[in-house]
Formats: C-alpha cells, structure tokens, sequence
DNA sequence: TTTGTATTTGATCGATTGATCAAGTTAAAA
DNA sequence: TTTTAACTTGATCAATCGATCAAATACAAA
C-alpha cells in the first residue's frame, strides 16, 4: 500500500452520470469531466481508462437510481399497480428541476450512439430490458394478488409500460404538455385494472 | 452571371440528412459531410454557411419526406383511420434496410442536442407539432366520415399516435421485437374505431 | 474571343479533442 | 524514520474539430 485516493468514486460516478446524462457522449469533453468531478487527467484515466469506461459506469449508476426510485414507490403503495404508476409519475412528471433531462438517459444513449460505441449501446439496451423484466415480474405479483385481470398478458403489459415510458417522456421533453401526459399516463393501466 | 453550380442543392441536402440522421449532430463531422456530398470547405461554406445551418435543412428534409408517405399511405387506401396505421406501420416496421436509423430523425436531436443548440432543438419541436396537428385533422376529418366514434377527442387521440410513434420506433431499436411492436401498433385505434 | 464573376479547390487556421507521461506529493507499511 | 508504491498534478501529445481564404477554374454575358 501507499497514498489513498482523496476523491469518492461512487460519487465522482454520479456526478458524471448528471453530466453525461444532459449533455449526452459526444457533447460531454473529458474536460467538462475533469473539471466537474475535480479530479485531473492522471487521476481520471487511471480510475476510469477512458471516456466511454466511464460512460458504462454512468448508464449502470443512471439505471441503479431508476430501480431504486421504483422500489421506493412500491413500498410508498398499498399494491403494486399503485406503486408502479407512482413510479411513472415521479420519472415522467417529477422532480422537473433536480434532474438534467426530461429524457430517459438509457434511450438518449441508443438514439445518439451508433455501432461506433457498440458496447454502450448495448449495455443501455439490456438496462432497459432488465427494467422491463422487473415490471413484467411485479405486474405478475400484481395479478396473483387479484388487482390485475387474469387475462392479461403482463409480458404485453410490461412492454405498453417501457413504450409509454420512452413515449411520453420524449413527448414531454417537446411539447411541454404536462397536463396532457398526466392524462396519457393515467389511460395506460385502465382497461388492465380489475374494478375496486 | 459567371459560372453555374455543379451539384443538385436537394440532393445534397438529402444526402446529408441521412448521415445527420444515422450519426446525430455531434457524431457527423463537416469532413464527414463533405467526402458525403462531395464538395470540398468552400463549396460547401459558400453554400450552406454552417454546420448547423445544413442541419437545420436537413430536419425540414427529414420532416418534408415523412409528410410524403403519410400522404403516400392516404392516397393508397380507402380510409383515413387505414392510411394513417399504413403510414405508423411504414414508418415503425418498414423499409428497414433502406433508412439509416430505426428511430425518428426529430426525437434523436431533441435528445442528443441542449440549449447551446436552442435553434435545431426549437425547429426539430415545431415540426414534430406540425405532424402532430397534421394528424389531428386528418382524424377529425375521419371522424366526421364516421370512421371514429362521435365522443373521441381527436386533439387528444393525435396526441397519443405521437407518443406511440416516439415510443415503439425507440422500443424496437432497443428490443428488435417487431412482432410485438406490430400488436402494439394494432392496439392504438382499437378503442376509437366504429364497428365495420 | 474576351471579359467578369461565381464556383471550385486544397492548403491551412486556431481551437479543441481524448489521452499520455514524467515529476512531485502523500500516506501506509517496514 | 525510512521506504515504497499509489496517487496527484500540469504540461503536452497527435489527431481532429469547424471554418477561412487565396488561387485556380469554369461558364454566362458582352
């Protein structure tokens, strides 16, 4: 052993993620890094090996804080359902001036990279596959719980929720029509819901 | 007069657009651009001022040649409510090979680009509320033939075809599930529809 | 054919890009 | 206290960025 590191790497992670995450790859220099998260070439690229390294630290970090964000939602909630249009509602509606984007960062990452940076891509793509796995999973817990209708198809109802959620946060972002998404979001469960 | 230009201004707009299209603002260098359309700084300088400018074109290209084939797909069928899920269809599933980019030209630059290109952001929001209110009309004046039921609001139905455009064109470049993309789309005018 | 001007060309500008590295600094281990 | 290895720092690298410009070229008008 010898010198330890000054710098918190979890949080040196965040707050390039906050950067990246407006700014997007390629409008984000690796001054702009340096500079916010305080830490000098030498440091940087030893802690991190390149731009696109730390990149892929930063979708993981963007993702971890979307779970976690969904899991505190279900625990706010009486039933699943609930807690997951709570969810969608804090992403798409709230929290307007604590983040740096309207848009989902994942689908800014795969709209703006190309096979250029394949593994960005791709790690963005199974991110949001795996956040389609876990709301398939929960609506399922849902249904057995008697709040969804047997027929349904959780897996089709999974998928309705992550396009809606790309849908409507990108409509946001263009249209700054806050009332009609509220609305949009609340038609998105309505023909699923068992009556209570 | 002097000497005359030698290359086609549309058709070099529209070979830029399709590489501004697939590799984003940021990601399309001027070198890029000008090996592209084949025309060396000063050519390209004396005729498009910037960058940006040329982009700028670009998007009312991009913008110009999806109102072609929604009108394309009016013309060919015998329904308004037909010709617009021809055109979704078209532009969500089809031509996959002859198009740089699964996802829409407008919605990947209001995600990659920020204020410090207000004026791209700007113009890419006004013509994606163009096609928005394009649509509005057109399903009005289905409704008025009796193609949608009298108590839909069709403001707020054109509404819901942009959210899902954004939505399943950035779900299937994620997912490349065509298949269930296909069912969602069949799933947007199920409720609004009159029984025929 | 000559003239005049718009266009084309390739070199080049200064700024910025992502990344490297040697020298200096720091603190845990011996 | 000394050693030693990890970390920090700022200068600097080659490559590329968007953009400019003077010289060469080409064509319509006279």
């Amino acid at each position: 052993m010898a010198n330890t590191a000054k710098y918190d790497r979890a949080d040196v992670i965040n707050k390039a993620m906050l950067l990246f995450w407006e700014k997007g790859f390629h409008g984000t220099s690796t001054r702009d890094l340096q500079q916010t998260i305080n830490l000098r070439p030498g440091s940087f690229y030893a802690a991190f090996g390149s731009k696109e390294q730390l990149f892929k630290e930063a979708l993981k970090c963007y993702s971890q804080k979307s779970s976690d964000l969904l899991n505190l939602n279900l625990a706010a909630s009486t039933s699943v359902l609930e807690g997951i249009e709570g969810f969608i509602k804090a992403v798409v509606l709230g929290q307007r001036d604590q983040v740096p984007s309207d848009m989902c960062m994942l689908v800014k990452t795969i709209g703006e990279l190309t096979d250029e940076h394949a593994e960005l891509v791709d790690e963005s793509k199974a991110l949001l596959q795996r956040t389609e796995y876990h709301i398939r999973d929960l609506l399922l817990k849902g249904q057995q719980a008697g709040e969804i209708l047997p027929e349904i198809d959780c897996t089709a109802l999974a998928q309705k929720v992550i396009v809606q959620l790309m849908g409507l946060r990108t409509y946001l972002r263009s249209s700054n029509d806050h009332v009609s998404v509220e609305r949009l979001i609340a038609e998105i469960f309505i023909t699923s819901k068992t009556s209570t």
